[in-house]
RNA sequence: GGGCGCAUAGCUCAGUUGGCUAGAGCGCUUCCCUUACAAGGAAGAUGUCGGGGGUUCGAGUCCCUCUGCGCCCACCA
């Protein structure tokens, strides 16, 4: 047992308790016990391209304090963490740190040596390197980045088992999500179409609906006549249709109104020529048509929003695509439309064609009246710099309900599976599901990520037969089909007619994050862990990713394992400038982590953490931080107090041994805080455990100890010191375990002052006494009021606190004279009170008489 | 347009099935070196509980309604 320092301080003690935890593996999960006496977590694996910042800080804290309590419950706790390292922003660091790109096309090279380790000078032209190579420097390049995030959430205190961790590139995790993924290809969860697909021109590749977001852009109406082919010659015999997108004219094959629309009803099923372009297009009727947009008749063009795709699928409209892969006018006009008008806008970018196109119909008198600016929400990929547009290609998806309402149904059923905290969080599931409009599209046109382990067949042509893909077997997963071969092919039949071609892309991030529960658990992998934590018991997460990550990993363990992945899903909240914005990471103002931790203290900045209720976005606040170092360093000061008094002089129970009504009003109370914050932490809301705990922890320190502290100095009354010291030593062992989950370190150094293991593997604990037991949990507060009297009549007369009184006469009911009697001697003690008189009164009153200054 | 959340002291927030005089911390003011703590302690002031209506013996709490703020989704010619 380690001496109580004379000085008590929480500077250093993380280091200190950092490097013992590691050492006496405290947090080492318990992988022999069966799965009632698990407590698992599926922790959010953070992307570890980028920094950690406060958001990180503040709910990876809110999942610490669960983990802790769950351990001081008694549960072995699996605690993982996992490393998101799959994806664009690593692709991008790689590329940057080392000077390559990614080209499947390339062969692997034995012993690659990367140009460089770090900032590359600016005019170096990345050099190519294949997949696996590219795989490789990623490894190199995330193992280093690990490093500095798992210094950084030590140092937070997590109590992760450090020996569970995985990255989402890592061989294991490839090997589960084309596992994963094959096995829905088998049951025809998962399949490849040819269909319009949102396109983000930059990155040149397919985007998921859950990627996309709105952004506002200014853009303008442009009003342009279309003659009817049959009509009436004049003004009569057009119609005029308002669009933001002119330039998608020759792309336009059918106009659009509402069927009970009677200004356009005569027109349905007749025809119109396109201007500039020449084409003849039928009127159609479609309730999707709005009747006060516009002119309340529409163009359809293929494509220039996701309306547009269900007008084309639904009325059975030819194709007519103007717009490439990388955003520009494809070189040949459409079926039907002029060749030679077209050849003006061919190559051009849709900006460039547009503004050629207003020209053209300016100059030819196409344009009615001025172009309408207007500001409308645009789609763009979350991460893109230019709006999405639609392009037609062959992508993978995976069904999640989007087109099947039996499908959607049973998935919404799974969601109310999961308990949710706080609840309410199950709508923004609930109305996500409901709201899909396609499946999941899974298939990304990158090179960096988990290849599609799948190659086509080759015809004599050379053509890919996609309706007969050839599939790996399992156990040589994972694979890379630009380098290896399908059985029963050889490499030099690698695109040659009769040969074979990989599957050139790589399936999106959240494929493989979705199945977090299934890597960090070892699935299908050697022994049998995933029995033990699966379904897991928590999963923490931003409430911003419920539509992506919280949804796909429903949605795939849905079909692997037809259940929901976690019992629990904690949602946590944002945090958010003082001012109430968000907090914004690119602002150069925002302090690190750890200048904060050595700042206030570990435990200071879990403190303000902690005081964020589940759920909620709350402010950055060093105040809090402030007021969490005061708690933690009150702790230290009040254990050491309480401990130079020694242990009681014999070993009787405190409900025998506590003796005086005063103590045992403490502990009663005290008692009701150890069931409250139970009942708190059992719900995930440490913010209220916190709360509770707390509250009474500053009563006790000022109120109780302050009452009591001169009776436990008294040696000639042992019995009352003793009972003293036992109530004293009885809370302060409670108080610190339920402060550890919130404030591991200055718990665990005031813990070690008195035992010699760890508090984080003690008992959480429980009431110390039956109900009742211990009494009146009000009846301290009665001396404890008229000591804050006469604490008052001092700091009026501007006297010390030390001041004697020479006469205190107390009024009060007769009801509370026991109380009274039963604290006299704490507090003349407390009060310095010389003569103390208690009087029969209405309402309780105090008379202070206070001597002369000395 | 649909859904969800929030509104309590200058600030950040507690206030659970309705129940004594609505609380805490910060900040502010005053006092105090007191042998656990001056990076501390003691004390004080501060409220139309967003507005209106209703249920009730009783409403910050329940119901209706309005206002303001925020988020999610849909629409986006």
């Amino acid at each position: 047992m380690a001496n109580i320092p004379d000085k008590p301080t929480l500077d250093g003690i993380e280091s200190h308790w950092v490097a013992q935890w590691d050492a006496d593996g405290t947090y080492r999960f318990d992988a022999s016990v069966p799965r009632e006496q698990v407590f698992s977590i599926d922790t959010p694996p953070p992307t570890v391209s980028g920094s950690l910042h406060m958001g990180h800080v503040f709910s990876y804290t809110h999942t610490d304090t669960i983990a802790r309590f769950q351990r001081m419950r008694g549960k072995a706790v699996f605690y993982p963490m996992g490393w998101d390292d799959n994806g664009l922003p690593t692709e991008r660091r790689v590329q940057n740190y080392y000077g390559v790109r990614c080209d499947p096309s390339q062969h692997y090279v034995e012993g690659f040596e990367p140009p460089f380790r770090g900032d590359p000078p600016k005019n170096h032209h990345a050099i190519p390197v294949s997949r696996p190579n590219f795989l490789e420097l990623c490894d190199e390049l995330v193992e280093l980045d690990e490093q500095v995030f798992e210094e950084l959430f030590k140092r937070l205190g997590l109590s992760v088992d450090w020996s569970h961790h995985y990255a989402t590139i890592d061989e294991r995790s490839r090997r589960a999500s084309q596992r994963a993924f094959l096995r829905n290809v088998a049951r025809d969860e998962a399949y490849s179409q040819e269909a319009p697909t949102l396109w983000d021109i930059d990155f040149r590749t397919a985007v998921a609906q859950a990627e996309m977001e709105d952004r506002e852009r200014p853009g303008a109406y442009h009003k342009i006549p279309f003659a009817r082919t049959d009509g009436p010659p004049g003004e009569s015999g057009t119609i005029e249709i308002d669009t933001t997108r002119p330039e998608l004219l020759a792309a336009c094959v059918a106009l659009v109104a509402h069927p009970d629309d009677e200004r356009y009803q005569p027109h349905f099923g007749t025809t119109v020529t396109v201007p500039l372009y020449g084409q003849q297009v039928e009127i159609r009727a479609h309730e999707l048509a709005q009747p006060d947009k516009g002119t309340g008749i529409a163009m359809i063009c293929t494509f220039g929003d996701t309306t547009d795709v269900t007008w084309w699928r639904e009325l059975n409209l030819p194709l007519r695509a103007i717009i490439g892969r990388d955003g520009r006018m494809l070189p040949d006009a459409p079926d039907d439309v002029d060749a030679d008008a077209y050849a003006s806008i061919a190559g051009l970018t849709v900006k460039q064609a547009q503004k050629a196109v207003v020209e053209q119909l300016d100059e030819q008198g196409l344009l009615i009246g001025e172009p309408r600016p207007v500001q409308h929400p645009v789609k763009f990929y979350e991460r893109g710099d230019r709006p999405l547009e639609i392009v037609t290609s062959r992508q993978w998806y995976i069904r999640n309900g989007g087109r099947d309402p039996e499908l959607r149904a049973a998935l919404v059923a799974r969601g109310a599976e999961v308990t949710w905290h706080p609840g309410h969080m199950q709508h923004r599931y609930d109305n996500w599901v409901e709201g899909l409009n396609g499946d999941w599209l899974v298939s990304r046109q990158r090179f960096f990520g988990v290849p599609i382990p799948i190659w086509y067949p080759l015809d004599d042509v050379g053509e890919p037969r996609y309706d007969e893909p050839l599939i790996p077997d399992e156990a040589d997963l994972p694979i890379d089909p630009s380098t290896d071969a399908p059985a029963g092919y050889s490499e030099d039949q690698r695109g040659q007619p009769g040969g074979f071609v990989g599957d050139p892309d790589i399936l999106d991030t959240w494929a493989t994050s979705s199945l977090t529960p299934q890597i960090a658990g070892g699935w299908e992998e050697p022994g049998d862990l995933f029995e033990r934590v699966f379904p897991m018991d928590m999963r923490p997460q931003g409430h911003d990713i419920i539509r992506t990550w919280l949804f796909s990993t429903m949605t795939r363990s849905h079909h692997e394992f037809g259940c929901a992945p976690w019992r629990h899903a904690a949602l946590s909240g944002w945090i958010l400038d003082p001012d109430r914005k968000k907090m914004a990471k690119s602002k150069g103002n925002v302090v690190t982590p750890m200048e904060l931790f050595e700042k206030y203290g570990t435990d200071a900045v879990r403190y303000w953490a902690s005081s964020g209720r589940p759920g909620v976005d709350t402010a950055y606040s060093e105040d809090q931080m402030k007021v969490g170092r005061k708690l933690a360093n009150k702790l230290l000061n009040v254990t050491k107090f309480v401990l130079q008094f020694g242990a009681p002089s014999d070993d009787r129970s405190l409900d025998d041994g506590v003796t005086d009504p005063i103590d045992r009003s403490m502990l009663a109370k005290l008692d009701a805080v150890v069931v409250e914050a139970t009942e708190a932490f059992e719900a995930f809301d440490y913010a209220r455990a916190l709360e509770r705990t707390e509250a009474f922890f500053w009563w006790f320190c000022d109120n109780y100890v302050e009452l009591v502290k001169g009776r436990t100095y008294d040696e000639s009354r042992s019995e009352a010191a003793d009972s003293a010291k036992r109530a004293l030593r009885a809370a302060l062992s409670t108080v610190q375990r339920l402060l550890a989950p919130i404030l591991p370190f200055a718990t665990e150094e005031a813990w070690s002052w008195w035992h010699d293991t760890s508090v984080h593997g003690a008992p959480w604990p429980t009431p110390l006494t039956a109900d009742g037991t211990f009494g009146d949990p009000g009846l301290a507060d009665v001396p404890i009021e008229v000591l804050t009297r006469v604490r008052r009549a001092k700091t009026e007369a501007k006297r010390s606190q030390r001041a004697v009184v020479d006469s205190l006469v107390i009024t009060a009911p007769p009801e509370v004279h026991a109380a009274l009697e039963t604290g006299r001697a704490d507090l003349v003690d407390a009060g310095s009170i010389h003569d103390l008189e208690v009087l029969d009164g209405a309402e309780l009153g105090v008379e202070v008489t206070l001597a002369a200054d000395t």
